[in-house]
RNA sequence: GGGAGUGUGCCCGAGUGGUUAAAGGGGACGGGCUGUAAACCCGUUGGCUCUGCCUACGUUGGUUCGAAUCCAACCGCUCCCA
């Protein structure tokens, strides 16, 4: 029992409320029905993050056990535009965005879930239906005192920071959510925890068992101090380059990695508590753990023959400082003397030209391993050379 | 509805008529050291046809030889009163 019961619990931070998970596990296995398992997602632009992964391995894991994942699209909070955090407004996502986000996401999920079997349903279903009058009914069965217990409110508005009327009720709505599609289990992150803790109460008050809880632990970022986030830009997303994957992971800071371990290296339990005791005991080189712990990843994600590759190239690029043998290519014009700025704009990834001065001032531009000093070389200086810009961006110049 | 504040670069935050593309910090980027770790050191951080030119301090308009700095209206946010 407890041990089909272990991967469940899995970097799970919360269960609540106590012993109500087994029960229902047991309920369920009796009555011989599933658990509905609800995720809810956010159909907004964007990759999938190793963040997200965590709760998403959850979500296999249910399936696994022979349960069924129910997958809310928000496409109803989407569309309305969610105002959350600072004054700038998020867009209003239009039915067609919408829809072209969430087939983005299921393409990724489909590397840990299988999407065939889940059950995926819309909030504008029900909340769409709601009108003025369901929402106040909606409004009516919580209070201002209760809603500000959520501590990012509670925070905000402590430092009379905006909070608009249209956020407070997003607990409710998402709460609504697992009343209209009867949930029996949600998960979530820990800072998803009141919205969790709301769909109970309102479940309850619309005559229905509650629903068990789960908060996951979150991933930091590569920063290795901020939550992973694609908006902070500390991620790594589940349909990155291999090499990427690879190397941004070995750019977290090493406190980190018990972490990335635990939550994202996708090894099972033992061999992941076996690594980390050996890193604490000093058994196992940092680097070297971070190199395993971003193989792990990247083979996850990629296969085994894609993290040889990305280990092999992060050696040469990043240890010895080589130029890699498939760097892209880069026509040259006509024009026998090339303006750098416009060529590290055009082919380098350099957001300005302005920008581009700057980087051959400091010593970031190099031609063939040389840092240049130089705005504009004559063409034939650069035909076939490899131009680069700092550590990791390469690109061979070839006559046009 | 009345009153009081406030709005600066990616973020925080100084600046209350000229020497301000705007102090300081954070972040980011680049360089050094290294393990693309941490710590530390250095540089950069509006655009461009770059010894110069252009655009910028919520928006629009005004005062002035000259405004982020003064005035007006408008917009956003916060607080107090109702």
């Amino acid at each position: 029992m407890t041990d089909h019961l272990q991967p469940l619990l899995r970097n799970a931070v919360d269960v609540l409320p106590a012993g109500a998970l087994e029960r229902r596990l047991e309920e369920a296995a009796t009555a011989g029905r599933p658990l509905r398992v609800k995720l809810g997602l956010d159909p907004t632009a964007g990759s999938v993050t190793l963040g997200w992964s965590v709760v998403l391995s959850k979500l296999a894991a249910f399936q696994a056990a022979g349960h069924l994942p129910v997958l809310i699209v928000g496409d109803f909070t989407a569309r309305v535009g969610d105002p959350s955090g600072k004054s700038k407004t998020r867009p209003m996502l239009t039915p067609e965005q919408i829809a072209a986000n969430e087939s983005d996401y299921l393409r990724q999920f489909r590397k840990i879930l299988d999407v065939e079997r889940i059950e995926i349903r819309h909030n504008s279903e029900w909340l769409g239906e709601l009108g003025a009058n369901g929402l106040l009914e909606l409004a009516s069965r919580s209070t201002v005192a209760q809603i500000l217990e959520r501590d990012d409110f509670a925070k905000r508005h402590a430092a009379n920071a905006p909070i608009s009327l249209q956020e407070l009720m997003y607990p409710l709505l998402q709460g609504y959510d697992s009343v209209a599609i009867e949930a029996d289990v949600e998960l979530g992150g820990t800072d998803q925890k009141f919205n969790l803790l709301m769909g109970r109460e309102l479940q309850e008050q619309w005559g229905m068992a509650p629903q068990s809880i789960m908060t996951h632990a979150l991933l930091v970022g590569t920063d290795g101090t901020q939550k992973m986030s694609q908006s902070l830009g500390n991620y790594i997303g589940l349909d990155d380059e291999p090499a990427d994957m690879y190397g941004k992971t070995m750019s977290i800071p090493d406190a980190a990695m018990p972490d990335w371990y635990r939550l994202a290296s996708g090894l099972p339990e033992d061999a992941v508590e076996a690594r980390i005791a050996a890193l604490a005991a000093g058994e196992l080189e940092p680097v070297d753990g971070k190199r395993q712990l971003a193989w792990a990843i990247t083979a996850r994600y990629h296969g085994e023959g894609a993290a040889e590759d990305a280990a092999e190239r992060f050696q040469l690029q990043f240890a010895e400082h080589g130029v890699p043998a498939d760097v892209p290519e880069a026509a040259l014009g006509p024009e026998p003397v090339v303006h750098l700025p416009a060529l590290l704009v055009d082919h380098l990834g350099v957001p300005s030209r302005g920008e581009a001065r700057r980087l051959i001032a400091g010593g970031a531009i190099r031609l063939d391993g040389e840092p240049l000093g130089e705005i504009d070389l004559p063409r034939d200086a650069l035909v076939g050379r490899v131009l680069q810009r700092g550590r990791r961006e390469f690109v061979r110049l070839v006559a046009g």
